[in-house]
RNA sequence: GGGUGCUUAGCUCAGCUGGUAGAGCGUUGCCCUUACAAGGCAAAUGUCGGGGGUUCGAGCCCCUCAGCACCCACCA
């Protein structure tokens, strides 16, 4: 017989959970150990997940914490399963995003890129992307992300390097790939192309100006000129001609005349295209193919000249009249308004709301500007002899596999953005006038004749065969950074090295591609096209878009807007005025400091506490519904930091009653906890109900994690272990080691007894030991550090052996422990419990007060809840008794028995509450009176549902009777 | 101008194939009960955006209106 002889456990863990010593201690545990690498196992299945990589440009946001937070868990799952699990890490060189934080650093040393000249200044960025880089692979490791280190990658790394002239190479030879003058958009700050999707446009306030064109050989009918209406001036120099509407009356006699540009000396043709709306402005419209995309259309339709008006930093350029040259864009505009006023040619200015383009990047307003740049064909068949898609195009073949359901999306209505943008796409503009980023495998000779190679040994080899013998001068350009993100799925496994390998056979396609939907078009639309075009595969099976996470105002999270929270910052705490100096620098506009200060004493007046990385998590579990938006409020961090805290302390209270410490010796020893297979073990109901809830638990859990539904999995764990668990089977157990504590105390308890005593105990301590391991495991996917620490302790007693949770098998159901019996009596005994305490409530009993109690009932159930319900309702002693005394204590009515407390009641106030609750049950009465009293009802509803009514109409009944003959005595 | 999503308790959000409205936080009492005050027990609060329809029955399906958010688009 073990005997307790203390339960002291100061040394085994202590009261309070205390995140950071086990978040650091954990992680280089884990990553030493290898548990993160990719499985090498030929006959598991494989899990691959691709981290979106993040930007080289700062520090990781709440965005990326819930976005890794999600993939984490996933991956944590499914390795737990069995998988072959890659979790693959890498960053991204964000070509324009990151020249612009170093040439911002650098102007703020008062230097420019210019100084230091292409090679220093991208040796600059080199060591400001190892900064970045390794600020992010820390803080993801703070995250307790679970990925392969081992095979971590940047966009620019030589084999990815290697990637993205591969696949530049054979699209130019397969046609896909071309070089030409085209109108795009221009940022003249940053001096660079910029593909469609780069174009932010904001409606704001601006004018459309009505200029007057005189004709050019007098007046016609009377009318000098044609006005039009133009929100850009100065573009109006660049003007070829002037269009109307082909059926538009007003102007069909002017067809086929000219007009004289006004501030040159150019004359113009008045043409008929019905792009024009006759009903906007004047119905005349100014024709300039080299600074609007649609005229530019236009111009092709009309065989136009395209005259160019800006230089690349968008001053007038020097072929323009010299009044305007070299004048910036708008100080050009307001010269040329002030001179066509002058000339009596503008006839009226009015405000006008429009549609401004500017860099998402920079906030500049954009330029459509003719320049040479390469583009990719989406909407070209490929060769006849391509091996994956013979004749069929990029964008096609990207749409055929999302039609075909190989690749879903989730939540499936993202299907139609992506067919919709994929059904209008435009071919890619490429090429970027940057320093940072993959030089473009295209050499010139001093003809101009381009030749595209691998190296430059491959272009000079093409040039001479063509006849080139010159030298080849390499193409400055650079491709745009999602040109390589687009080849991720493949490039990061090892191609084209390793086109057929272990790696690429394995983890390609991955299983999910987790990102929020600002990214479909960017990127997840440009990996289907790469990976299906050179693979033929496609590069991930599912498209998992989760919300986008914005502050608890519902803001977008910016660093330019300070309202970004530092992950980090939610799990080690921070002080408010370290974080006033973290948000107010940095803003676009310096001058909103002062508010944004304000902002954040008021969210954070005491600062931001320390939740540990767990927390954290769970937050952001919970809010991955499937939902467009998250508003993020960090005080949810602090209730699920109190769910990390209740797990330590339940913990702590089974290790209590399963250990025991040697006084004198120290040493803690383990009780008997049923681990030996030939002690007899007797389970309670309780114990069987709990088991039971269990194994729901555990299919609900993998069941929403195979639905992506991550705030199911944290729901319904929290739910188990602080209602089911902690509330209710800790506190009944109390009562179940009591019981067996007492009998095996006493002096009196025949043999039979104490062998139930000691079988009862055992089932109790391996119940209390067994769920909670199974709990530890369950949650392990989003609460790693804390079950890791936790089930090093319980999992030993439990009878597992393991080095590491991380690879311990995750908990699925055994559908023979379900016991619906075991449920039945559990609920039961739950229903009584309530009913005494809620009278306790209602009658004003002090908490700490035990007080005696009847009930009418000696039915076996009563009788077995009665140990559990003396103890949780705080019952002094129970009186069963055939009748309740005729006494006006209030009663409960319960599915078991009739209750009531021996105390003084309060007449006026148990008047009050009985005639509260028999209106309630009255109205409720009336209404499945109501239901049941209709024909059609009865008739058409099916069966068991017309007996549950049935059922529910008497339960209600006899209760209301209970309730009314108490009222009786009352009076 | 098109398209998508949203509108449920004071706040943030769940509600599966239609069958008696839920959680967390917050609020209000009372309790430092030997796992946990980062806690326990109890309590209050909803014409599920408005209107119409289908159905025995609608938060859920259909129509319509309103508001909010986002995405796409070439109106000078």
């Amino acid at each position: 017989m073990t005997t307790p002889q203390t339960t002291n456990l100061a040394n085994a863990l202590a009261k309070a959970f205390d995140p950071v010593a086990i978040e650091s201690h954990w992680y280089p545990v884990w990553e030493a150990a290898g548990y993160f690498n990719a499985g090498a196992v030929a006959d598991k299945p494989a899990f691959c997940i691709q981290l979106p990589p993040p930007n080289v440009t700062g520090t990781l946001h709440m965005g990326h914490a819930f976005n890794q937070t999600i993939m984490d868990a996933m991956t944590r799952h499914r390795r737990m399963c069995g998988d072959n699990t890659l979790w693959l890490p890498g960053t991204d060189h964000a070509g324009i995003a990151t020249q612009i934080v170093v040439e911002r650093n650098l102007e703020a040393q008062k230097i420019s890129k210019h100084d230091l000249g292409r090679d220093k200044f991208v040796e600059e960025i080199w060591k400001w992307k190892q900064f970045s880089g390794d600020t992010i692979t820390q803080q993801m490791r703070r995250l307790g992300a679970s990925t392969d280190w081992s095979r971590e990658y940047f966009t620019m790394d030589p084999n990815l390097n290697e990637a993205v002239t591969e696949v530049f190479v054979r699209l130019f030879e397969d046609g896909l790939i071309y070089r030409g003058k085209r109108l795009v958009n221009w940022d003249p700050k940053l001096k660079t192309a910029l593909s469609d999707l780069e174009v932010v446009s904001e409606e704001e306030d601006g004018h459309l100006w009505h200029i007057q064109y005189p004709f050019a050989d007098g007046a016609i009918d009377g009318v000098v000129g044609l006005t039009v209406a133009t929100t850009r001036p100065e573009t109006m120099l660049g003007d070829v001609a002037i269009m109307v509407h082909p059926e538009d009356a007003r102007y069909t006699n002017f067809l086929g005349k000219h007009v004289k540009l006004p501030l040159t000396d150019r004359v113009i043709p008045i043409i008929a295209d019905d792009y024009v709306d006759p009903a906007f402005g004047t119905g005349c419209v100014k024709v300039t193919p080299a600074h609007d995309f649609n005229d530019y259309a236009v111009g092709q339709r009309h065989k136009l000249e395209q005259i160019n008006v800006l230089t690349l930093d968008a001053a007038i350029a020097a072929t323009m009249p010299e009044a305007y040259r070299g004048l910036d864009r708008f100080v050009a505009r307001k010269k040329i308004v002030a001179d066509l006023d002058a000339l009596q040619l503008l006839i009226k200015t009015e405000k006008h709301k429009l549609k401004v383009p500017r860099g998402d990047r920079t906030g500049t307003v954009l330029e459509p500007l003719l320049t040479d740049q390469w583009f990719m064909a989406v909407d070209k068949p490929a060769p006849a002899n391509h091996p994956h898609q013979p004749g069929q195009s990029i964008a096609k073949k990207a749409l055929e596999v999302v039609a075909s359901n190989e690749i879903k999306f989730v939540p499936e209505h993202w299907v139609n953005t992506y067919n919709h943008w994929m059904n209008n796409i435009q071919d890619w503009c490429i090429s970027r006038q940057l320093w940072w980023g993959h030089q473009i495998p295209a050499w010139y000779d001093e003809l101009g004749n381009c030749f595209v190679g691998r190296d430059e040994a491959e272009a000079t080899a093409k040039a001479r065969a063509a006849g080139s013998l010159g030298v080849l001068r390499r193409d400055a350009d650079v491709l745009d950074t999602w040109f390589s993100s687009a080849l991720v799925p493949f490039s990061s496994l090892g191609w084209p090295q390793k086109v057929d390998s272990d790696l690429m056979r394995r983890y390609l396609p991955s299983q999910v591609m987790v990102t929020g939907s600002e990214i479909i078009f960017f990127w997840v639309a440009r990996m289907i096209m790469m990976t299906t075009y050179f693979t033929g595969k496609i590069p991930f099976e599912t498209v998992y878009i989760h919300a986008t996470v914005r502050d608890a105002e519902g803001k977008k999270m910016s660093k330019s807007e300070g309202n970004v929270i530092d992950p980090v910052d939610l799990i080690d705490g921070i002080e408010i005025e370290p974080l006033l100096v973290k948000r107010t620098s940095g803003l676009r506009r310096p001058e909103t400091a002062p508010k944004v200060a304000e902002r954040t004493k008021k969210e954070f007046p005491a600062g931001i506490p320390a939740f540990g990385s767990d927390a954290l998590r769970f937050t952001m579990a919970s809010y991955a519904s499937l939902g467009v938006n998250v508003n993020f409020d960090f005080k949810r961090c602090e209730g699920y930091r109190n769910f990390c805290n209740k797990l330590w302390n339940a913990t702590r209270f089974v290790l209590m009653n399963c250990q025991v410490t040697n006084d004198e010796t120290g040493e803690l020893s383990t009780l008997d906890v049923g681990l030996n297979a030939a002690d007899a073990v007797y389970l309670s109901p309780l114990d069987n109900a709990l088991i039971s809830n269990l194994q729901q638990l555990e299919m609900a859990v993998n069941r929403a994690f195979t639905e992506f539904r991550l705030d199911t999995v944290a729901a319904e764990i929290y739910q188990f272990v602080w209602i089911e668990y902690c509330d209710w089977y800790l506190e009944f157990a109390k009562v179940q080691l009591a019981q067996s504590r007492a009998v095996l105390e006493s002096a009196t308890a025949t043999p039979a007894e104490r062998d139930h005593a000691t079988a009862a105990a055992r089932g109790t301590r391996r119940t209390l030991l067994r769920v909670l391991e199974v709990c530890l495991r369950l949650a392990h996917p989003l609460i790693p550090f804390i079950t890791e620490e936790l089930w090093q302790k319980v999992a030993p007693l439990a009878g597992k052996e393991g080095a590491s949770i991380c690879i311990q098998p995750f908990p699925q159901a055994q559908p023979e422990k379900l016991n619906a019996d075991a449920e039945a009596f559990v609920a039961e005994l739950k229903l009584s419990i309530d009913a005494v305490r809620n009278l306790r409530g209602e009658m004003g009993v002090s908490p700490a007060e035990k007080v005696p109690l009847y009930v009418d009932s000696q039915s076996a159930t009563v009788m077995a809840q009665m140990p559990y319900l003396c103890a949780l309702a705080k019952v002094s002693t129970a009186h069963h008794v055939a009748a309740l005394p005729d006494v006006n204590a209030p009663v409960a009515v319960t599915k078991s028995a009739n209750w009531m407390l021996d105390i003084k009641v309060d007449i006026a106030a148990e008047t009050e509450r009985l005639n509260k609750e028999i209106v309630k049950l009255d109205a409720e009465i009336a209404s499945v009176q109501l239901k049941l009293s209709n024909a059609s009802f009865v008739d058409r509803a099916p069966p068991a549902v017309v007996a549950a009514e049935q059922q529910r109409l008497a339960d209600r009944i006899a209760k209301v009777v209970q309730l009314r003959a108490q009222m009786a005595k009352l009076s």
